[in-house]
DNA sequence: CATGAATGAGAGTTCATTCAT
DNA sequence: GATGAATGAACTCTCATTCAT
């Protein structure tokens, strides 16, 4: 009985701390650091303001909460997917659409990390990095695994590739929201994921996809679209 | 006379302008929009605090002017130094330390534009947005002349390209804060550059620095031409 | 059986309260009134913070019991000390003693009585005051019977002797703790009680110690000044 | 002109600075530090909220300048009050009015310096205590001048006289304001200086009241005055 | 009886904006 | 046009008190 009773109230006491960050999270990504009312997170998170105070010191340790809750799904994700594929291209195909799928969703709480990082003094500033460096950690495992069996490249700095991955992925996930969402994010991340890793697989060393082999097949398509402007410049005409 | 003093005066005026812009650029770097404090921004830019108002509705069209300043000069400058060269690589060499050197000194101003990407709803962003593409626009007329010109790869959707190439600048410009400055920014500036063009660079085409010598290739630069001149036919539709 | 348990559990609630004003006790001469918090005395206490309120109304009776209880352990030794002594003067340089001892530990309690002595219209403070009165009684019963005894002059108002004597003690031991303490405290006791009671005894009646009677010797002194006045003098010159 | 509004606009900064000390002062007393509300204090002083920062750092500032003008106020016209007498004992029945008159009024100020020297830690306590000693130091060249012309005792240590003056007075303000004022006040102080000090004259070796009359003790005071010429002699070198 | 998590009113402080000079 | 003192709404955080367990 006793022990049903503890079991129960700790649960309800995470219960209680997961709702907070939640709350916190959607405040945050709603509103920025700054914006965010701690009034609202405890709207949100259905509790008193005063209780967000028994969970977190303060609201930057409620951030310092959602930003490690965030990075800890996102890098145990990130881990599974790598685990369930082999090959390294497909690994990173899976990376990259895992973390286009993510940065299109919750934008806001990646970049909410970032703004710290301008100014480098804070020593809190440190958590975050940590954390992403863990994050980031998956991607390296891959490409290192894939250097040593001989699938990537391994004349380019490591810190050089993953710059790119991940700065080419998060930039082109601001294009796509600015752009204006035009298609639904599934097929969005599929197809932005899809372009990014055609032009960096072969710059890793990789063969984008083995696909179609340039040769003959190319004159072909050329002169099907030679043909094809032409009868659209008959049409103007 | 009244000539002269208009003159004056208008000269005064602009001075003035110019100053609270530079001072609210400085208080932005260093403190964010929400942290920067309207008191600390006249005191910068020499003036008394309800002298802004007489230039700047609000703490808001501050922003939105040291972004505007900052994109044009930046805008301007990339241009120029596109028009002084004449290759693209070399072109892509320039604006890709003309960008980084931008970044590095200047982080937080780039990142001041883009939280409000996060939040769509707000009308104001799309002035920004609006400032962005004019200064991409750069990057976008280097390619497409690279690609007319049979220096490029064509096959690739432009953005991609471009999301490439910004987004891992900017990355490694984080990775390279991030990391601690070790070197002299200079230094840091010509190789980050380097390192990241030297991925980029064979990804659009370009041989990275041997630089594709003439020979029975040009078969297969033809066909590109053909290809390239085919686009820009479609594109005239 | 019963009994046993009565007994056992009216001790054990004893016990509890005591805890409870010795925790709050420590917590007010710590930090006062206003600074004292209510979670601190609780740990302090040993006990849940919802427990104190099982015992005392709020924090305001919390005080008033702390200060019961502080003035009745007063009361009570001052009255023994004095039983134990029946000269006049020794009474009174024990109260001083003692007074004394209570003040420079727990300076800080005594002062919590007082300042509701400002806001006089608050109606709880007479509780403080009736604890007082019983307090100084001991002094008063002192002086009256020193009196009768012929031992005090009886000419001056007895209020007026009290506040002489328990004014010099208080105002004495804040210098003293102003000056910062660099003796230990049992000396500091005995001496400020000694140059304290040096003055007020003689002006109450009591010889302050039989000491040097005036008398020739004083004139001796004085011939002795003067020879060694007069010697600098010559020197001087 | 500019002159003249420079002089006002001074002017009227001096005058809300004025009164903010004395809506503070108000509250202060009324409420003590901690239960003083920063709202009502502007109210009090007839400003915003706001413009209480502008005028000072915080609360504790706040408390620091009431402080400040009410002892700087109460030196002096001590001090004043002393050169306009000559005797002694004259001097000291001033000063002791002087005190009880401020004491019965604004018997909170003199309280609120207080509390903080039982933590002797806060450094802040030893602008109070700066303050403080400026004050007493009026009363202790009284008595210097007093020794040094032989009309006070020099034996006993000048701390002690000034602890027996000051806290006898202050003890019975609280005495008196405990016992509820049935008469007006100037009677009060009048009535109350007089018995203490008619105790503590005769202990300083003033003759209360009645003075010595000149008799056949006037080989005594012969003596008196050679020793006090000594001193004066010593002093000199 | 005991607990301690939850509450929420209320505190001090900041700062963008205004307006009399 | 320029000033900067004044404003007051709005914020984060504290803590005495309550009450379900």
């Amino acid at each position: 009985m006793p022990e049903t009773n503890t079991q129960t109230r700790r649960q309800r006491l995470e219960a209680r701390e997961d709702a907070i960050i939640q709350g916190a999270h959607a405040e945050f990504v709603a509103s920025g650091f700054d914006g965010a009312k701690v009034a609202d997170i405890a709207r949100r998170a259905g509790v008193a303001e005063g209780t967000l105070y028994l969970y977190f010191r303060n609201k930057r340790a409620l951030l310092a909460a959602v930003i490690e809750a965030f990075y800890g799904k996102l890098t145990e994700t990130a881990e599974q997917g790598v685990m369930e594929r082999s090959e390294t291209a497909e690994r990173l195909r899976f990376l990259a659409r895992h973390h286009l799928g993510y940065c299109l969703n919750e934008w806001g709480i990646l970049s909410l990390a970032v703004p710290a990082w301008s100014r480098v003094t804070e020593y809190r500033d440190s958590e975050f990095i940590e954390l992403n460096r863990t994050y980031v950690g998956v991607f390296d495992r891959v490409i290192r695994e894939g250097i040593s069996r001989g699938e990537v490249n391994g004349e380019m700095p490591l810190h050089v590739m993953r710059d790119l991955f991940y700065g080419g992925l998060e930039y082109s996930t601001r294009s796509y929201m600015v752009r204006g969402q035009d298609m639904d994010d599934e097929q969005a991340i599929d197809r932005l994921s899809g372009q990014i890793m055609a032009m960096i697989l072969p710059a890793f060393g990789l063969a984008g996809k083995p696909q179609s082999e340039p040769g003959e097949d190319e004159i072909g398509q050329l002169a099907q679209r030679l043909e094809n402007a032409v009868d659209r410049l008959e049409q103007l005409k």
